[in-house]
DNA sequence: TATGTATGGTAAG
DNA sequence: TTACCCTACATAA
């Protein structure tokens, strides 16, 4: 589940349902010992950048979650199970509980390594201040790939394997082009596509880069992106290509994508 | 029961 | 580049 859409989504419900409110938590699994310290509090907000989601609390100090490739939240309103051993973190209030499971990452920080952490992000194509000249400027100096620079979170954060796939079959352009080929006016075009895209799946909690003539949710599983995991090219029919770079599969039509060098 | 897979990331070699 | 960490679920055996 976890590219940036999810990370704001949950950082947008865990806002709506804690803020404000003061927070029972606990680590059932027992991986998260400073849960203790967390009961209690005042949830003070939450924040999404690119895939880091972070809790305040009131004397500034943070909880930093990050998903990794299989880290997953639960709520639930009513009928809450017994957590599972594997329930990292478990935080409810009157009226929701949110279990933590499988996170990469869950630490407590303080202000300056949160700090640190912005630093080391890009621009946030969901983040309404993020900067896409800036993106564009980095990609004119590097000698990467504009495959490789998509999924670089230092460049850009948020953007995962599949907006990376999507984004590139969309501007018919060969994962293994380097980011240097692409020009100020195509990567302008990118961004948007990447914003509009990535609001799409905050609002609809899925990844959708199909043209949505249909409502969003009456799209079936394989209708909602046209090239990753794909065995067919729905442009022009031609078996669609998959790799493996960097450990990530990465998928294209080699016939619509044309190779640059 | 075992295996394979996944929308991520880091640290070691 | 490889190894490894985190978990759930589907499928095979």
């Amino acid at each position: 589940m976890p590219e940036g859409h999810t990370i704001h989504r949950l950082a947008r419900d865990h806002q709506r349902w804690f803020a404000g409110s003061r927070i029972r938590a606990s680590s059932p699994q027992g991986r998260f010992a400073e849960a203790d310290a967390l009961n209690n509090l005042e949830f003070v907000q939450a924040q999404a950048w690119g895939k880091h989601l972070f809790y305040v609390w009131p004397n500034d100090s943070r909880l930093h979650i990050h998903l990794g490739l299989f880290g997953r939240c639960r709520s639930y309103r009513s009928k809450i199970p017994a957590p599972r051993n594997t329930v990292r973190f478990r935080m409810a209030n009157d009226v929701r509980t949110l279990d933590l499971i499988g996170p990469a990452i869950c630490e407590m920080i303080d202000e300056s390594a949160f700090r640190g952490i912005i630093a080391r992000l890009g621009p946030d194509p969901l983040r309404a201040d993020s900067d896409p000249e800036w993106v564009w400027r980095s990609l004119q100096r590097r000698r990467v790939s504009i495959g490789q620079a998509l999924m670089n979170q230092s460049l850009i954060a948020g953007v995962g394997n599949v907006y990376r796939a999507e984004l590139l079959f969309a501007f018919r352009i060969h994962p293994d082009t380097p980011a240097r080929q692409i020009g100020r006016d195509e990567w302008m075009a990118m961004w948007f596509t990447l914003q509009r895209w990535m609001a799409l799946g905050v609002k609809t909690g899925r990844i959708i880069t199909t043209d949505p003539a249909a409502s969003p949710s009456r799209l079936r599983r394989d209708e909602r992106l046209m090239i990753y995991k794909k065995a067919i090219c729905p442009g022009c029919g031609h078996r669609v290509s998959s790799w493996l770079n960097a450990n990530r599969t990465v998928y294209a039509c080699e016939q619509c994508q044309k190779r640059v060098t």
